[in-house]
DNA sequence: CTTGTTATTCTCATACTGAGATTGTCTCAA
DNA sequence: TTGAGACAATCTCAGTATGAGAATAACAAG
């Protein structure tokens, strides 16, 4: 038997039915904290529960581009596609996870500057960016997934530029510091971060202009800098270093 | 419609067929390099082809356990369980990676001291070790999840304890350094990994041991070490840097 | 015994980091 | 209008980490 023999009498029932979803953790920065964007279930199961976004992926439809239309669909973020990194979590795949049948879950992990609220789309009730140190409740394991998307994300401020996704277009160093306390929940030495910003080949680029004022209680102007060309810090901008994270 | 009566009346079937696998992606250290634990498909499609070890996921099994009976069934290896590494890499769901029907493969990567070697399980008709600068052809788009393990094994080497895990029991630094140089393939500073190697807290213990002889070309009776209890190695023991890799 | 190999430890120059201080610009409220 | 406080940007200094090379000593093999 050959193999297009082989194709012809293959029989995909032959297997258990195994249902496959991406899900989301969208992250971003509002109002001084950290956000995800949770939708509230309108269907069983979980109605009325907040939830990461995310869906069935469709025939024919690759992962990652099943990830960035469930984001737009269930938030009414249309338009996303510009300044929105993405890239893939975790996958996950325990037996009772989802009471309907077996679902294994692609999960995804989104940054973006502020955003406009988002609107519920057709399967939601709700839709809204929450504080990740102010959860309601989740359906299914979403808390997990949002624990390992947000670990994730501050792991990879260490060694990437991602942090300027978080930015606007144009940011001042003040500003990126800004991201790294917010998305680290930690002051940063602002001396010693205005250096080591600058040291790193490649992470911003000097755009020649300042801001149009001083800041908001007081200050000279400051320097606006765009995202530079590195796609990795070297060397890398480290947390403070937690002892019990060591062991 | 409460949620049990939703459950009641829901029809798995109304969804489009998705398979999931697993596939592994084993490595472990064996004649001087780094090599990776392939499986000779004896089934269609790709029959004949070199693939990574895996198969579609049982009912009631979860993923990482999946990931191991695979590893163990087509190869031979049983009673792995023991100084077996194993995490979860990423998941490939692009619509035409495999020709029978939607696939979503969840891979795994696997590390381990040196083993003996493997026999061909139920679909395989060859299984054995491939040095990884030295590939046949791969089915799917297992190359491509090859490659992702490998990275992913360099980059951890840098930040966690890994190391060890390809090491027996009790090692010596320098079979330390030679899983680094082996893993990244440059040669280290033998004077500056040692020094580094002993001052990060909880990567290696002392036994008080020390080799039975000298190495079999000269040198003195080396101290033998123990992996220590250190999860994450701070401050990380970081690649030379390859500028190319930066932008 | 001699030569070559290797484990282990040092030295020294350079780089990076954390903490604190300095300088000068800007906003705000008295 | 002026003084106080905020903040951008730069600098100092000590402590720590790294890369390169060298020194010392134990051991294998001829």
């Amino acid at each position: 038997m050959d193999e297009s023999e082989f194709l012809a009498g293959y029989d995909p029932r032959a297997y258990p039915a195994v249902a496959v979803t991406v899900d989301v953790v969208a992250l971003t920065i509002r109002g001084g904290g950290l956000r995800v964007l949770l939708i509230r279930r309108a269907e069983q199961p979980h109605a009325g529960l907040w939830a990461l976004p995310g869906g069935f992926i469709r025939p024919g439809e690759d992962l990652p581009q099943a990830a960035a239309r469930e984001l737009a669909e269930e938030t009414g973020l249309a338009g996303l596609s510009g300044r929105l990194h993405i890239e893939q979590l975790a996958s996950y795949g325990a037996p009772e996870r989802d009471p309907r049948m077996r679902v294994v879950s692609i999960s995804y992990l989104a940054f973006a500057p502020d955003l406009p609220d988002p609107r519920a789309g057709s399967d939601a009730a709700d839709a809204s960016w929450h504080p990740v140190d102010k959860l309601p409740e989740l359906a299914f394991d979403h808390d997990r997934i949002l624990a390992h998307g947000l670990e994730r994300a501050r792991g990879k401020l260490e060694y990437t530029p991602l942090a300027t996704a978080f930015a606007g277009e144009r940011f001042t160093i003040s500003e990126l510091r800004g991201v790294y306390e917010t998305v680290w929940g930690v002051p940063l030495h602002a001396g010693n971060f205005h250096r080591k910003i600058l040291s790193v080949p490649g992470f911003v680029e000097s755009t020649g202009e300042t801001t149009e004022s001083g800041g908001a209680r007081g200050g000279p102007r400051a320097k606006l800098y765009r995202a530079g060309d590195a796609r990795l810090l070297h060397p890398a901008l480290l947390r403070p270093a937690r002892e019990e994270q060591i062991r």
